[in-house]
DNA sequence: AGCACGCCGACT
DNA sequence: GTCGGCGTGCTC
């Protein structure tokens, strides 16, 4: 027997299957989709096996398979196709591929270390007559009897000499059986009525099977009741589902919910969850044990079979794109594969879907559901929109008279306030404190970033650079400065604005530890604090029925990242947050301060107008050039000697401007952090709508480099962001 | 990734 | 003469 075995390393160069000989004592045990241990050079690597056939190759001399790592198959059919589907779609190497579906601990170095749990249980083997037994052994012999099977540590309650005798003498056998660290309790079911509109949008999806769906429905509109009653319509007929969530929308009062109605039935997995842990999830599901699971992107890849149902909430969200490592997969592609093969239909979720998923649905390609609605029938809170170049000549600091009153009439109610510090990219843009004005490239219409080294304002996608001036170009004022704001500055700020209040600051520093973001999310639900105050993860999904106001502190910073998705990103984010104010009786309002009051992405918040944003901002994008009119990829460039690596970035722009008619190629530009650990980056863009040659033009080029070490060629397809 | 092979510079 | 630099190629 041959087995063809692809190899744990991620090199181009050995990115293919090799053959090795099974040994004949391996050979039952030989499975396509198992790991085995192989010698390689004088290595011994881990592999997957991907063929197995009779014929020996007669040119080379085979090897022999070492080992083998898995009784169960850890890649099925399926996955070992949709590995080959993505390496398709983003040129990584298929090793990494497949590495990516599967959870950390099954990965080489990690495999050995984290070891399944056990329970040890006893049951009953046959009673000699003429026993004669204690009051402790009758104790553990009635239990066992009565129960079948029973957890040892029940047992040496009892008596542990007398359950030591009975195991001695046979009389009780010894079972081991897997022990999940996770565990999930059913509660009483809990089920809300539908609304006609959710009924309606329920119905739809499971009298349609096989459809692609967006489903577009405002904050509050209740869009997990839906997912849950299309799942549970799919759980009756056995099948199985897929819920993709935003990891920082996976909190465990979101798993809960689901938990609540589903039980153990679900598994989720998400970055709280050890590696141990997440391991016992994957291998529930791996068994048919859990049929619904709910985790952020990677748990588009659960080893489910028979699915019914893929939905991905929050469909807008960029965390659905892996953008590094490599491979760098959409998930929202890799759920429309699996839902091919399974022929089922997947349903996009959103408040405010991306541009590239409307404009698919507006042309039929998917199907548009909506929810226009709140289920509470309350209407979407109140916006106001705060001129912070007004207020700007009335206070020092970050808060706005208008926003500084509305926080204490909602505090004099007993009501709570969510704040928003918009702390979205890192890199420093130069903008004029008098009248807002910011610098943007004349080619590409993004924020021009600052270079302190040079002390020139630069384009990160075509390279257009300017010098930095004194005097403002709009107002004449010389008052250009750097922006960015800390979240610690904002919250001294605020305490002594409302020192008898207590204020909980919620953002990556303070919820880094383990368990503390439930933690948070619980004390403020319970009262225990005021204000909320936090970076985009108070924006997301939270639902608190005390919250009456909203307030955005900054919202400029989103708007000005040099990304041509600066608006829509912005847009979404003050939506989102927005839709966290007055979400049961109370009514809700919302404050806005900005620097650029008049922009349409805040315009359009404060109207609650989706489509009128959309309709805008399509606009720009077809006349830019940008998704969803046209595709775009970049081509990085990395190395250590950055004269070398600029020179290889223009041959390689060459070769595709003579191979590429109908692409537009920009740049090399430098990326936005252009050096990096001593290593160089440059950015080839390209937009595109017609791709029939450009796979195959850029496999030539990674082909064509993957032996040179002194250069790196990544290739990210719909980059989420070009960094 | 790791290792061998091979082809040029500065030294015991 | 030779030790060692790292560019190149190979691993079933």
């Amino acid at each position: 027997m041959i087995a063809g075995v692809l190899v744990e390393l991620s090199n181009k160069n050995i990115d293919k299957v090799f053959s090795y000989n099974v040994p004949r004592e391996l050979e039952n045990k030989m499975r396509i989709g198992i790991r085995v241990t192989v010698p390689f050079g004088n290595m011994t690597l881990e592999g997957f096996v991907l063929e197995l056939s009779n014929n020996k190759p007669s040119d080379i001399e085979l090897r022999d398979i070492i080992s083998i790592v898995d009784l169960d198959i850890v890649l099925n059919d399926e996955l070992l196709d949709l590995g080959k589907k993505i390496q398709d779609r983003t040129l990584a190497t298929l090793i990494s591929c497949y590495q990516v579906m599967l959870p950390k601990a099954l990965k080489a170095k990690n495999g050995s270390v984290v070891n399944i749990k056990f329970d040890t249980f006893y049951r009953l083997n046959d009673i000699p007559l003429d026993i004669k037994l204690t009051a402790g052994q009758q104790k553990i012999i009635e239990l066992v009897k009565s129960k079948g099977l029973v957890l040892k540590k029940e047992l040496v309650d009892i008596s542990s000499s007398s359950l030591n005798t009975l195991v001695k003498k046979n009389i009780l056998i010894e079972e081991k059986k897997e022990h999940y660290r996770v565990n999930y309790v059913l509660d009483e079911i809990e089920k809300k009525e539908l609304t006609v509109e959710q009924a309606k949008v329920v119905d739809e999806v499971i009298n349609n099977p096989r459809d692609i769906y967006l489903l577009h429905g405002v904050t509050g509109s209740g869009k997990t009741e839906v997912y849950m009653e299309m799942i549970d319509y799919y759980l009756r007929l056995g099948k199985t589902s897929i819920v993709l969530v935003p990891e920082i929308s996976l909190t465990p009062q979101m798993v809960n919910r689901f938990q609540r109605r589903f039980g153990n039935k679900i598994a989720a997995i998400h970055s709280a969850l050890s590696d141990g842990e997440k391991y016992d999830e994957w291998r529930r599901i791996s068994r048919g044990e859990a049929s619904i699971v709910i985790g952020a992107r990677s748990a588009i890849f659960a080893p489910l079979e028979n699915i019914g149902i893929i939905i991905v909430d929050e469909e807008h969200s960029d965390s659905y794109k892996q953008s590094d490592p490599s491979p760098r997969y959409s998930a929202k592609d890799v759920a429309i594969l699996r839902s091919i093969y399974h022929n089922c239909s997947v349903v996009f979720g959103s408040a405010t879907p991306s541009l590239e998923m409307m404009a698919r649905a507006k042309k039929g390609v998917y199907k548009l559901l909506s929810l226009p609605n709140r289920v509470n029938g309350k209407k979407l809170p109140l916006v106001k929109i705060v001129d912070m170049n007004e207020e700007m000549k009335k206070i020092r600091g970050h808060f706005s008279n208008v926003l500084v009153e509305a926080i204490g009439n909602c505090l004099e109610r007993q009501e709570q306030v969510i704040l928003l510090l918009n702390r979205r990219g890192y890199s420093s843009f130069v903008s004029c404190k008098n009248c807002g004005y910011t610098f943007k490239c004349p080619n590409c219409d993004i924020t021009l970033t600052f270079h302190k080294s040079s002390n020139t304002l630069r384009c990160h996608y075509c390279g257009y650079g300017e010098k930095v001036y004194k005097e403002c170009p709009s107002c004449h004022e010389v008052s250009l400065s750097n922006l960015g704001v800390g979240t610690q500055k904002v919250e001294e700020e605020l305490m002594n604005l409302f020192p008898n209040n207590k204020i909980l600051r919620m953002d990556y520093d303070t919820t880094s530890r383990k368990g503390m973001h439930e933690k948070m999310i619980e004390a403020f639900k319970n009262h225990e604090y005021d204000i909320l105050l936090g970076t985009q993860m108070v924006a997301k999904g939270l639902d608190f029925s005390n919250v009456t106001l909203v307030g955005v502190i900054n919202a400029d910073t989103s708007l000005n990242i040099p990304d041509f998705r600066s608006s829509e990103n912005t847009f979404s984010l003050l939506s989102q947050v927005a839709g966290r104010s007055g979400r049961s009786e109370k009514e809700g309002f919302v404050i806005i301060q900005t620097f650029n009051p008049d922009h349409y992405a805040i315009d359009y918040t404060k109207r609650h107008d989706y489509i009128g944003f959309y309709e805008r901002e399509m606009l720009i994008r077809k006349q830019l050039k940008y998704p969803p009119y046209y595709y775009l990829c970049n081509i990085k460039i990395s190395g250590k000697d950055s004269q070398y690596i600029l020179n290889e970035a223009m041959k390689i722009k060459r070769s595709l401007e003579r191979n590429l008619q109908s692409t537009i190629i920009l740049g090399p530009s430098t990326a936005s952090i252009f050096k990096m650990n001593n290593i160089f980056r440059y950015n080839v863009i390209l937009k595109y709508k017609d791709d029939s040659m450009l796979y195959d033009i850029l496999d030539k080029i990674i082909e064509h480099y993957k032996a040179n070490s002194k250069i790196k060629i990544d290739i990210d397809f719909n980059p989420s962001q070009m960094m």
